[in-house]
DNA sequence: GAAGATTGAGCGGTCAATCTTG
DNA sequence: CAAGATTGACCGCTCAATCTTC
């Protein structure tokens, strides 16, 4: 059962990263990575400091600033230093970047629904939630950088 | 429900990683794709081509060989040319790399049991596994060098 | 001194090109 | 020419050290 699990976590993230990539087209850099990090922008249209999003997202803190360095230079993030707190840097979403996040989401979201959601029942989705987020919740904290919310 | 899915797969790689490495001690370069490759390697003593190792891991084939290699200079594994096929190279586990096994296997067992199954009962996990079981079997053959088993 | 973020060095993964054997 | 595996070059991730601002 484990092993059914981790082979199904290992092969979601390859194959919904390669899709991403595909997609990605013109624009080089595209990755689950960037996808996830554009979304979590999204929910917060004034930015947010590079520690915050950096609790939020899914892969580990390390390299961050240089995955927004490269989101930069694409065009689809920026940075700004609030007066109030000049240590602090907001990390916002560009018209463009929304743009692509877009253009992403619609390939991502074909994805999830192909390669996992067309496999499930309703009521195994209902099924898979509670015990998931117990894990979860019970995860989150250990990681480093990341606190229980 | 998708969210939570995916954040307990990427805290848990994670984790499980951390906890192979610290385990390691002495050994450096313990992570879950050395263990990965033991537990294979110990389900055939008798050793296993490079190839077909590849499609049974859970990382990429990419890379294979330099993992293979430092495994080997670990004296974990070894390496052997069948007279049969010359071009082929068996891999197969040394007694020190079953030891190995062994003790990371005790690690890693716990790290699973308190970081997931903990979290579900026994009825979550009958009810988990036969669609978690049709995503590996839709997943598998999408990636790149694995052929439906 | 601590919090927030960046930098540099080193390691590991990835892809395409190459080598060897069938 | 095909199959099996390795190599080299590049890129991204990671950790510890550093810089800046509070």
């Amino acid at each position: 059962m484990w092993r059914v699990f981790i082979e199904c976590a290992f092969a979601l993230i390859d194959i919904l990263d390669r899709e991403l990539q595909e997609e990605g087209g013109a624009e080089a850099g595209w990755s689950l990575r960037w996808y996830d990090l554009l979304a979590h922008l999204d929910m917060a249209p004034e930015g947010l400091p590079m520690n915050e999003l950096a609790s939020q997202i899914l892969a580990n803190k390390s390299g961050l600033t240089r995955v927004v360095d490269r989101m930069e230079e694409a065009g689809l993030v920026g940075r700004e230093r609030p007066r109030a707190d000049r240590r602090v840097v907001r990390v916002f979403v560009t018209r463009e970047g929304l743009d692509a996040l877009a253009a992403a989401r619609a390939v991502h979201h074909r994805g999830i629904q192909e390669h996992f959601f067309r496999h499930l029942q309703r009521r195994d989705v209902e099924a898979l939630r509670p015990p998931l987020e117990k894990v979860r919740d019970h995860l989150q904290p250990l990681r480093p950088g990341r606190v229980s919310r």
